[in-house]
DNA sequence: CATGAATGAGCCTTCATTCAT
DNA sequence: TATGAATGAAGGCTCATTCAT
């Protein structure tokens, strides 16, 4: 009945898709344990395809590492919202969303290294990150700072980079807790 | 007959130790200009002299990198109980102390970087900080827990990197105030 | 019965056809824009076709190249008798003949180029090009040699080939006018 | 005695300089069998070099390229004042001279080929060429002219990259006699 | 001891060609 | 038959490291 219409659009990217779909769980795991700057080659070996599948799919390593992390920051983002609406106060759903978002980072080795790289390549991933978060970020601090939670003039942009720096690392060293340390930023953003 | 040979070897040492010096400036700066992966080439060239004495003063490049910063870690290690004997309260000293070590940090472009980079060329690099700071930051960090204006359970080595990471990128972006975060962090630590 | 059969053969090669002229034309364009050494994906872009397309049409390039000069080239080879007809003199005939040669050539930027190429991909192309105009060229030789206007000794092969190499980087630069030097070239065959 | 001065200023440079004596032969060999387009690595394995060896002692390939060719080009270039001291008439030393660019040209096949081409990698190349010949071609070409000798209007630039295509592929082909074209078009030049 | 020439592994990227859909 | 995804060989270039001078 309606097999016709859904025919008509996919067509051939049932391979592709499922290739696409290994190559960037190839490409995460390859971020995980070698870092974004992992060569070309060990992800398309991981992923069991040629170097140029890569460069169809993903142009520029840019383009790749977006793609890895692009749901989650997406799905980051959007609870921040949720957060406020559903917390009791402004400040537990700030406190619970960077918890979100510490969590993200450090079960993403790597990730807090290349938000962090001024290299060419990652700008793109850089840009998306702040693009996406900051202004959800700015949401819950505004609305901690209008409940006299949080002291006024934090920028969400440098906290959030702060929380970032924070969570380079974590994973790799059981005496480094960079959830401990998020929190005392946090609390010093308390007032009183 | 071996006045020649005594001679000769007070000369080399003096030669030698003028080279160290010009290599150890040389590579100081170009950790600064380009971060401490710098090749070794543009050291060599920096120094004016050929990489092989490169690697015959130092072999690896975590014994350039620790006999570059060896100086001014020992500077701020030996003024923590400086700090702690002159300041008002121990709290005031690990402040003070604090933004020693962020200073240092954040004016060697790069090595904050370094220092979280779990590369093997700075395991020895990191192995040297921490060996000679933690020390030094437990003490204050006692201190003011003695005198009961900090939280107990605080763990300097983990403060040392978390300090640490913060100084990350610090230098290049002026949207980013990293001793504004290590203050939050800080003051996060008191009590009440 | 095969009715239908008989109509679906015509049909698939109207298709076809379409086809391939639009790859002729997309090949035309552009072996005059990047020369004919010119991706094979560039072309089938250009033509809104599949790679394979071009592949199964063309399976050597030389093959392409070949049929995308084909028409030019019978069209400059039959105007040779005709000139030969028309003119005043025979070597009126023969200059205008490769006048014509040369306006052919230097209008397809990289032609040239590719008749000189010894690339295995383009011997078609060369030989294509010397079974059809040498013996043109060769009778309008032997014409003007017959009325005692030009040397006698001279080779329809050297000089067809020799007029395609004046021919390379005409277009490109301004300062080299290859019609000129052409024109030397054959006022150097004339007797006195 | 002198030995010291000697001495001194060359030093280490014994089998460098052996090194590239061997680079340019190989990368002339290699340029004739393939074309100046060679791969690096072909170049390297013909010298029995690494790579790196061909990249220190020329950055760009058209460094190498000019490298290997320039010693010729000077000779060449030499010979334009002497043989029109030296020959009969103007004439006679540019016909002279213009043979000996010619003799140059076809026995190093793939160079004329080279000066055609406009990639970026040849720039150098080919205003090397220029900048040496065209004055000397220029002035061979003005003193014929004075003498009543040529046509007034020739441009000496024009006149060598004909000579040059002309040259292109001579070498490949026995039944191609660039040294028969270029007398034609020197010929065409003739007042008469 | 110092030098810097040489080495070559290693990474990036492009594209001709094949073949499953 | 048409498509275009996938492949992988090929070539460019950079540097860490060694070693002859």
């Amino acid at each position: 009945m309606d097999s016709g219409s859904e025919r008509a659009v996919p067509r051939k990217r049932a391979d592709a898709r499922r290739n696409e779909k290994a190559l960037l769980d190839a490409a995460s795991a390859a971020f995980v344990a070698s870092g974004v700057d992992v060569p070309v080659r060990d992800i398309a070996a991981k992923a069991g395809v040629g170097v140029g599948t890569i460069y169809r799919h993903f142009p520029t390593r840019a383009d790749l590492i977006v793609a890895v992390y692009r749901h989650q920051i997406e799905a980051c983002a959007e609870a921040g919202p949720a957060l406020l609406a559903d917390s009791g106060t402004p400040h537990t759903a700030l406190v619970q969303w960077i918890n979100l978002f510490v969590d993200f980072l450090i079960t993403k080795h790597g990730l807090a290294e290349a938000l962090q790289s001024d290299a060419a390549a990652f700008q793109t991933l850089h840009a998306y990150f702040l693009d996406r978060l900051v202004p959800v970020c700015d949401q819950l601090l505004d609305a901690a700072v209008a409940a006299g939670e949080i002291r006024p003039e934090t920028d969400a942009y440098g906290l959030l980079r702060g929380v970032g720096n924070l969570c380079i690392g974590a994973g790799n060293d059981p005496r480094y807790d960079a959830r401990r340390l998020v929190q005392l930023l946090i609390a010093g953003l308390r007032l009183r």
